[in-house]
DNA sequence: CTTTAGGCCTGACGGC
DNA sequence: TGCCGTCAGGCCTAAA
């Protein structure tokens, strides 16, 4: 699933590939997505040479000199750059064609990813308005959770999936984060300390962190742009293994719904 | 204000 | 073999 490691894979593949380059046209093979993909879309990018490729929580924005884009993967979305040779799949949903001849695909099975213009102003555009911080920012710490988290009872993983609190966690690195930090997924967030805060924080990031250098997580969909799949998979201690043996003390892990989602913890290891 | 549930969408999987 | 229900989940929206 595309959570902050796989978007930032993501974006370090494609930026050396794409920053400078012209586009030739912008294919829209398939344009219902989360939101259908404006018909005014294409045509304004014609001729459009590319800026940067940055991203902002799960978004990933391409600039150019003619406007900018709002990406975002969705659950199932990968970007894969090609050559026109390259087979087609399935679910290849838009196609970005470069002038230099390579092309960058935009493939979502489930279309819960978006493809939308920036705003022209240069005002940030509405969906990232009222994004909390960046995890790997100095602004988020365990004083900024702990603080954000008084008087409120839902429990405390849906409350680091929020994304007005924090961006870019997800069900996989929330699940991993709140493991290594030894609290249980569904403890109160205003019952979490001050200390397990800061722990919590060190945590998400550590866990985001060494996601990324190993290139995201890939349990289905999730491919890099250049084909190939995460390696996070294997270093991931809790996600998925609900049932099995507790690698720290070999007690047998548990599975319990929270806010919709599956939710995998150790009894012993997290209190 | 916070919290919860529903909906979008396809593919994988288990049961019969 | 095929059909059907369930699950997966990011994140918006509406409602409690």
């Amino acid at each position: 699933m595309p959570e902050l490691p796989e978007v930032e894979t993501t974006r370090r593949g494609l930026s050396p590939l794409l920053e400078g380059q012209t586009i030739e046209r912008l294919e829209v093979r398939d344009g219902r997505l989360r939101w259908p993909v404006p018909e005014a879309l294409p045509e304004r990018l014609v001729g459009a040479r590319i800026a940067t490729l940055e991203r902002r929580a799960k978004y990933l924005l391409l600039t150019t000199d003619r406007g900018g884009v709002l990406l975002h993967l969705g659950m199932s979305g990968s970007l894969r750059h090609c050559t026109a040779t390259t087979p087609l799949r399935t679910h290849d949903h838009l196609i970005l064609h470069l002038t230099n001849g390579s092309q960058v695909r935009f493939h979502d099975p489930r279309r819960f990813g978006c493809c939308l213009p920036l705003p022209e102003t240069g005002a940030p555009h509405p969906l990232l308005a009222a994004l909390g911080p960046e995890p790997l920012d100095t602004a988020f710490d365990g004083d900024y959770l702990f603080q954000r988290s008084r008087r409120r009872r839902g429990p405390v993983k849906t409350f680091i999936m929020d994304q007005d609190i924090v961006v870019g966690v997800g069900n996989i690195y929330a699940t991993e984060a709140l493991f290594l930090a030894g609290i249980r997924p569904g403890r109160a967030a205003g019952r979490v300390t001050r200390a397990e805060y800061e722990r919590l924080a060190e945590c998400v990031r550590t866990v985001l962190g060494a996601a990324i250098e190993q290139g995201g997580t890939t349990l289905r969909d999730f491919l890099r742009e250049d084909g190939t799949h995460g390696y996070f998979r294997q270093s991931l201690r809790v996600y998925g293994r609900a049932g099995e043996p507790c690698l720290q003390c070999a007690t047998p892990l548990r599975n319990r719904r929270i806010g919709q989602r599956a939710s995998a913890y150790c009894p012993t290891c997290q209190r």
